[in-house]
RNA sequence: GGGCCAUUAGCUCAGCUGGUAGAGCAGUGGAUUCUUAAUCCAUUGGCCGAAGGUUCAAAUCCUUCAUGGCCCA
C-alpha cells in the first residue's frame, strides 16, 4: 500500500481506530500552556540549559511535569520530535508508561498529527533533552503524508500553491515570514514614534490615479458604477494632509495589472507617507533612520538574516544625480567589473551636463542603437527625458558597483536624484531648474526601493499635470491617470508643503532576508489556477 | 512577449546513442526500543505533465499544448 490513496486510507484506518477507542479524531477541548512548552523547547535547543538536567536514574519520583504539544515531524525509535512555533523538542513515549486507553491512542499516531504529552524533563544519554511521557494525547489527525523528511518540499510550484505544507516541512521558509513580520511592526513603529499617523484609505477607487500603472477593473453591483482597485493611495493621503493630519502613513496593499517576475507580483505591500512642513531632503534623513531602525530590529531578532548581506545600511548612502551617476558609470569603467558601453564613445560629463551637446551625442548614436534603446530615448523627447532615459539604459544597473561601502565589500544604498517633471505628474518642480523635479528614488542592489518627492500643492500647476496624462491616454497610454477634479478641489483649499515617501515592503523584506524572489517574501504569490 | 530549463511513486531523485520502470524516505507486516535522517528483515506502490507524430518498439526522438523556474524585454 503506496499510492497516495493507499497512504490516505492508511491514516483513515488510524482514525477509524481512535474513534473506536472513543477518542475523537479532532477534538478541540485541549487547551495549551505556551509559557511553558515555550521553557521546554527554550532548553531543548540551549546546550548550557540541557546540562544541568537530571539523567534518567537521578529523576526524582516527584519531578515537575512539562507539557509538549504541536506537530508530530518524525519518530526515531521510542522518541517523537514534536515542532513547535519556538522550534523543536522530543519526547520520549514508552506505552507500558502509559495508562492503557492512551497507549492505544499513541498506536495510532501518523507523522504530521498534532498530540500532546506530559511529563518531567530528562537529559539522554547523549545530552539531548526529552520529556518523558505520562501522558499522551491525540489532537487532530493529518490525513494526507507530509513531504520528504529529509529533503522537504522543493518543488517550487507545490511550495507556493501549498504554502501550509511549505512552511511546516522547511522551517527556514516560516523563519522568512516571522521576520516580514517584525520588519511590518518595526516600520509602524519607527512612524508612529515620529508622530505619523496611521491610516485606512480607500481601496476601491473611481478613478485612476496616485501612479501610473495598468488597473484591475471590477464593479459595485448595488451602485452600478465601475471600481478600480487602487493603484496607489497617494491621492487620498495628500487629501488628509489638506484636512489637518500633518504626518500620515498607510501600510497596505495595491494592485498593478501587470506580468508576475521575480520582482513583480500583481498585488504587493506599499508603505506611503506623507510629511507636511517639511519637503524631499527631510525623507533623505528620516528614511535613512527608519531603515537603519529596522535593520538593527531585524539583526537583533533574526541574526541569521543579517549574516552575508551583499548591502549594508549601516554605512554612509550615496547619493547621486542621475547627470552624476551616467557621468560616474562612463569614467569608472573597468573599476570593479563596470563593463565598458559603447555610449563612451559621445558622452563625457561636459556632454552629459550640457542639454545640446547630449541631444546632438544621442542623435550620433541612435541610428545604430537597438529597438529598445531607441524607444527608450525617445519616450520624452527632452533634455530631462534623455537623461532618465540614458540612466535606465546604462547606469542603473551598475549602481551597486559604482557605489560601496569603505572596504568595498558591501553596496550601499543610492539616492538618485533629478527626475524630468514628464514622468513625475504629482511631484513639484525643482524651483532652479523646472525641467526636474523634487523626488528621489532610492535604490538597494540595483533594485528600486523607495521613492520619494516634495509634493505639487499648486492646485493649477496639478491640473496642468492631468491634462497631460490625459494627452498620453489618447496617444495610447494605457496607465495614465485620470483628471482628478476632486484633488484639484482639495489642493485649492490649501495643502500645506509637504512631501512624501514611497517604499516596496516586499521589496524591503527582500533584501533585508536575502531572499531573491518576490515569491519567497509573499506568503500566497499569485499563480494561475491549479488544473483539475 | 522572447530565450533556456524542468515535469518519472505521497516526497526527493536516478533512468546512457529507443528494447516491457528504479532507489531513498514515507506506508504496510515483523524485530528492536536512549534515538538524532534511528536501525534490521520482508513488502506494497507508476496514465513517466497532456495530446499528436516517427518506429517492429517511446519515459527516452519530433511537434504542439499546459504548468512552473531562471534570464531578457
Amino acid at each position: 500500500m503506496a499510492s497516495e490513496e493507499e497512504l490516505i486510507a492508511a491514516r483513515r484506518k488510524h482514525a477509524a481506530a481512535l474513534q473506536e477507542s472513543g477518542e475523537r479524531v479532532f477534538p478541540n477541548s485541549f487547551v495549551g500552556d505556551d509559557v511553558l512548552r515555550r521553557d521546554v523547547v527554550r532548553i531543548a535547543n540551549d546546550e548550557a540549559a540541557r546540562a544541568v538536567l537530571p539523567g534518567e536514574a537521578e529523576l526524582p519520583p516527584d519531578a515537575a511535569h512539562y507539557p509538549l504539544y504541536g506537530r508530530v515531524i518524525a519518530k526515531r525509535g521510542p522518541f517523537l520530535v514534536i515542532q513547535t512555533p519556538h522550534g523543536s523538542a522530543q519526547a520520549l513515549v514508552r506505552p507500558e508508561n502509559l495508562p492503557p486507553e492512551q497507549a492505544a491512542r499513541y498506536e495510532t499516531v501518523d507523522l504530521a498529527d498534532h498530540i500532546s504529552v506530559r511529563g518531567p524533563l530528562l537529559k539522554t544519554r547523549t545530552g539531548a533533552l526529552t520529556v518523558v511521557a505520562r501522558s499522551y494525547e491525540h489532537l487532530g489527525k493529518a490525513l494526507l503524508p507530509p513531504p520528504a523528511k529529509w529533503h522537504g518540499l522543493t518543488d517550487v510550484e507545490l511550495r507556493y500553491r501549498q504554502r501550509y505544507v511549505d512552511m511546516f516541512a522547511n522551517p527556514d521558509v516560516a523563519e522568512v515570514f516571522r521576520a516580514r513580520s517584525l520588519i511590518l511592526g518595526a516600520l509602524r513603529r519607527f512612524l508612529d514614534n515620529h508622530a505619523f499617523l496611521e491610516v485606512e484609505t480607500p481601496i476601491l477607487h473611481s478613478l485612476l490615479g496616485g501612479a501610473t500603472a495598468k488597473p484591475f477593473a471590477t464593479h459595485h453591483n448595488a451602485l452600478d458604477v465601475p471600481l478600480y482597485l487602487r493603484v496607489a493611495p497617494e491621492l487620498y493621503l495628500k487629501r488628509l494632509l489638506v484636512g489637518g493630519f500633518d504626518r500620515v502613513y498607510e501600510l497596505g496593499r495595491v494592485f498593478r495589472n501587470e506580468g508576475v517576475s521575480t520582482r513583480h507580483n500583481p498585488e504587493f505591500t506599499m508603505l506611503e507617507a506623507y510629511l507636511a512642513y517639511g519637503n524631499w531632503e527631510t525623507w533623505i534623513d528620516l528614511v535613512q533612520r527608519m531603515l537603519r531602525e529596522v535593520d538593527s530590529e531585524l539583526g537583533s531578532a533574526f541574526p541569521r538574516f543579517a549574516q552575508g548581506r551583499s548591502v549594508t545600511f549601516q554605512e554612509p548612502w550615496a547619493r547621486v544625480s542621475k547627470r552624476e551617476a551616467i557621468a560616474d558609470r562612463i569614467e569608472r569603467i573597468g573599476q570593479n567589473d563596470v563593463p565598458p558601453t559603447r555610449w563612451s564613445k559621445v558622452l563625457t560629463r561636459e556632454v552629459i551636463f550640457d542639454a545640446d551637446k547630449l541631444a546632438a551625442a544621442v542623435r550620433e548614436l541612435l541610428p545604430s542603437s537597438d529597438e529598445a534603446t531607441r524607444d527608450a530615448l525617445r519616450r520624452f523627447d527632452t533634455y530631462g527625458g534623455q537623461i532618465s532615459a540614458l540612466f535606465e539604459l546604462i547606469a542603473e544597473s551598475e549602481l551597486t558597483k559604482l557605489y560601496r561601502s569603505k572596504d568595498g565589500s558591501q553596496s550601499v544604498p543610492v539616492f538618485v536624484t533629478e527626475f524630468p517633471v514628464e514622468e513625475s505628474p504629482l511631484a513639484r518642480k525643482n524651483d532652479d531648474d523646472p525641467r526636474f523635479v523634487d523626488r528621489f528614488e532610492l535604490f538597494v542592489e540595483g533594485r528600486e526601493l523607495a521613492n520619494a518627492f516634495s509634493e505639487l500643492n499648486d492646485p493649477d500647476d496639478q491640473a496642468e499635470r492631468f491634462r497631460a496624462q490625459l494627452e498620453n491616454r489618447e496617444r495610447g497610454d494605457q496607465e495614465a491617470m485620470d483628471f482628478d477634479d476632486d484633488y484639484i478641489r482639495a489642493l485649492q483649499h490649501g495643502m500645506p508643503p509637504a512631501a512624501g515617501l514611497g517604499i516596496g515592503v516586499d521589496r524591503l523584506v527582500m533584501s533585508l532576508c536575502g531572499q531573491s524572489s518576490i515569491r519567497d517574501v509573499l506568503l500566497f504569490p499569485l499563480l494561475k489556477p491549479e488544473s483539475t
